[in-house]
DNA sequence: CTGCGGTCCTGAAGGC
DNA sequence: TGCCTTCAGGACCGCA
C-alpha cells in the first residue's frame, strides 16, 4: 500500500490484518480449484518444484502472521510472502482478447501487468496473479507450511502471560520489540505505532519498564486494534495502495490516529506527531500523550 | 543480547 | 532535458 509523505510516499507492507483480508477472500475463492498452469515471470520469487503443485486442487488458505500457506489435495503448500509490495488478484472469468495471454481487469488495467511475476491457472480457466512492485516477496512450493515460528497476536497461543513475559525479559526498545516477528507475529510499522499510541507508550520506552497494568493495556490493544483494522478490510490509501485479490481496497486508512501523521494535530491535544527513525523504521507520536 | 549496517528491488524525487 | 544519487521498507545475515 502507499501512503504518501511529505514530498514521497513510501510503500509499508502488508501486516496481519492486511493478509488476514487477503487470505478470507482467497478462501471463498480458491478452495475446489485445480491448477492447470503456472507461469512464473519472475523465476527468483517462485522456489520449490511447480510438479508438487501442478494437477492438485486447493483445499485451505492459512495464515499465521504475515505468512499465507495455500494448502493443496497432495499436502503439498504454496507458502507466500508479500513482504513490502507483494499482492494477489483474482480472475473468476477472464474474458478472451484478441490476446488470450492478456485479459482485461481492474482499473482499466491488463493482467498480467509489469508487476506481474507469478499467473497461478486453474482447470476451470480462472487465474491467480501475484503482482511485486519491488520483488521482495516470494512463493515457496514445500512440504511442510513455512510458517513463524512465534505465535499469531490473533491466535490463542499469544496470551496475555505469554505477552508480559516477552516484554519483561528485556530492556529493548518497545517499538523494537513490536517488531519482533520472532517474539509474536503480526504486527508491522503501521499497528505498532498505532497499538502504542492508543496507550499513551512512547515507542522507545524500555520494554521491562513498563509497569504491569502498561502491559495489560498494550496487549488489549493490539489485539483490538487488530480486530478493527480486520473488519474495516485492512489499511490501503491512494493509488498503489493494498488492494484485495477482488481489487477493493481497505477502509482501515480512515480509523488510523498517528501513523503517516507527522506535523499534523495529535487528534487528542492537538501537539504536532512527531516522526523518529529508530532501526531504520519511522517511529510516528505525540510527544505530550506518549511519554517515556 | 543488542543494535547497526548491508542486502535484496524499484520508482519517485531532488540536485546539477 | 536528463543523468546521477538518494531513499523507503521486512526479513535476514554478519559484525561489533
Amino acid at each position: 500500500m502507499t501512503l504518501d509523505i511529505g514530498h514521497w510516499s513510501i510503500l509499508t507492507m502488508p501486516e496481519l490484518p492486511e493478509v488476514e483480508t487477503i487470505r478470507l477472500n482467497l478462501e471463498k475463492n480458491l478452495p475446489g480449484r485445480i491448477i492447470s498452469r503456472i507461469r512464473v515471470l519472475a523465476k527468483k520469487q517462485l522456489t520449490g518444484r511447480l510438479d508438487h503443485a501442478l494437477g492438485q486442487n486447493i483445499v485451505a488458505v492459512e495464515r499465521q502472521g504475515k505468512y499465507l500457506a495455500i494448502r493443496l489435495g497432495n499436502g503439498y503448500y504454496l507458502n507466500v510472502h508479500l513482504k513490502m509490495t507483494g499482492q494477489f488478484l483474482f480472475a473468476k472469468n477472464p474474458r478472451q482478447t484478441k490476446f488470450p495471454h492478456r485479459i482485461p481487469f481492474v482499473h482499466g488495467q491488463r493482467m498480467p501487468g509489469k508487476t506481474t511475476r507469478v499467473i497461478i491457472e486453474f482447470s476451470d480457466r480462472s487465474q491467480l496473479f501475484y503482482n511485486d512492485l519491488r520483488m521482495f516477496g516470494w512463493i515457496k512450493i514445500t512440504k511442510t507450511p513455512q510458517f513463524p515460528s512465534a505465535p499469531d497476536v490473533l491466535s490463542a497461543r499469544f496470551t496475555r502471560r505469554y505477552f508480559h513475559q516477552v516484554v519483561g525479559r528485556t530492556h529493548r526498545a518497545i517499538k523494537a520489540l513490536l517488531l519482533d516477528q520472532e517474539k509474536q507475529a503480526g504486527i508491522g510499522n503501521i499497528y505498532a505505532n498505532e497499538a502504542l499510541f492508543a496507550v499513551k507508550i512512547h515507542p522507545l520506552q524500555p520494554a521491562n519498564r513498563l509497569n504491569q497494568k502498561q502491559v495489560d493495556q498494550l496487549y488489549a490493544a493490539i489485539i483490538k486494534i487488530m480486530k478493527q483494522a480486520i473488519k474495516h478490510r485492512g489499511t490501503s490509501a491512494s493509488d498503489e495502495a493494498f488492494i484485495l485479490p477482488d481489487s477493493r481496497k481497505g477502509r482501515h486508512q480512515h480509523y488510523l490516529l498517528v501513523y503517516d501523521r507527522e506535523d499534523q494535530p495529535c487528534r487528542i491535544c492537538g501537539t504536532p506527531i512527531k516522526r523518529l527513525k529508530h532501526h531504520g523504521r519511522s517511529s510516528y507520536f505525540c510527544p505530550r500523550c506518549q511519554t517515556t
